[in-house]
DNA sequence: CGCTAGATTGACTGCGGTCAATATGAGTGG
DNA sequence: CCACTCATATTGACCGCAGTCAATCTAGCG
């Protein structure tokens, strides 16, 4: 394992690209206990655990060039579930392939830890913000990490980034109840910190969010 | 990589051992800024992260057998920080040792990619617990998590399990507060379904516990 | 032009937070 | 062995953020 302090390439991954399909929103991505693992190329999409009740917990936002089905494939089925909250196209790899090292440059195993890493970095910061943030911040929060994650990935036009999230599924991301989320939403909002509408979020300050997700 | 659904032989990793050393409680296991990667050996630790301004979000109980800082030395520091709860011992790796495959068996990158891929499914059950449980649920599930991780590292003895953590600890594991955290085990105690003392936890009854805790 | 899912609001409740003491207990020096 | 100290555990009083219940509103859609 060399140094990964930097973003590996992830460009091989496009050769192993087994069959790309596209899926529409409401829909999950990996069909049930079928060991496969999928890659984001368009929309977005969420990942969530059940507890035996019924109650959500989502923990992770899902964007183009995210992997999804590893934990399913590693550690077996249960655990998490994805659901897609745009329509969206995937490609489907054969876990199989996904651990052949590669003649020239770093190996698959190898890009698959620093992925790992990385999610397992930003769960920590969901599961900081869901413990120790209040309505408030964890709402900022939230949007401000929409925000970035859709930065990252180029997703921002004419300073508005997609946001298809129902309030609902924002509730459930921050452990909130539907209803104190739809008013905290609408307090920020009137303090004119961002305005979402049409499914896409604009923000008005960026330092200003950034405080009031005390970041 | 091949079928990971079991665990792998971890016992190679013996061989890699640099050096052992002790640490007492409250010790940080992992010196600031310095790139390692340790073994628990010996006692029980926990990994934290912070808010900018101090809060302390608890995300991970250690036990022997873990290994502690991937995370920094793949994705850089800052994340999580370590914090001895018992006196331990540990032992280094140098980072750069691990990813060398073994010519017989499988190599070490698969054992670590599963290694987090069961840290990413902790994480998951730990974010889930502080989102949707109540203060009873979510007492009962940390102490049934304690239970269960000593129980599978054989520190189980007089049907009573370690429990080195103070309530301010419990506290921000799961986003309470120290008070409300005190009288919610209080009451639990009182309701019969566990017993604290001497730093270690006695369970009466593990199906009503599993109840309590919504599992 | 109903239908339905998501967004809003208002009224009321209560779980969990905050503040402030007090108690307990292990460890230390005299 | 006792006084002292610091950390942790415990309790009580009070408050307010967030949950629950129940309507109503809005917009996309067949």
């Amino acid at each position: 394992m060399e140094n990964l302090s930097r973003k590996p390439d992830l460009a091989y991954l496009a050769e192993l690209s087994q069959s790309q399909r596209a899926i529409p929103a409401g829909a999950a991505l990996l069909p049930e206990s079928t060991p496969l693992i999928v890659r984001v190329e368009r929309g977005i999409a969420m990942r969530y655990t059940l507890l035996e009740d019924g109650r959500r917990q989502v923990e992770a936002l899902v964007y183009p060039g995210d992997l999804c089905g590893l934990t399913s494939v590693l550690y077996g089925p249960g655990a998490s579930y994805y659901e897609a909250l745009t329509p969206m196209m995937l490609s489907s790899f054969d876990p199989a392939d996904l651990h052949q090292p590669l003649p020239d440059g770093p190996d698959r195993t190898t890009t698959l830890v620093w992925l790992m890493t990385r999610e397992l970095t930003r769960l920590s910061g969901w599961l900081a913000s869901v413990g120790q943030r209040n309505a408030n911040e964890g709402i900022a929060w939230f949007v401000m990490h929409a925000w970035e994650r859709a930065e990252a990935v180029g997703l921002i036009e004419k300073d508005s980034a997609p946001f298809p999230f129902a309030q609902q599924v924002v509730a459930d991301s921050l452990g909130l109840s539907l209803v104190h989320t739809n008013k905290t939403i609408r307090r920020l909002r009137d303090q004119g910190l961002f305005r979402i509408a049409g499914g896409r979020v604009r923000i008005s300050s960026l330092p200003a969010l950034r405080r009031a997700a005390a970041l």
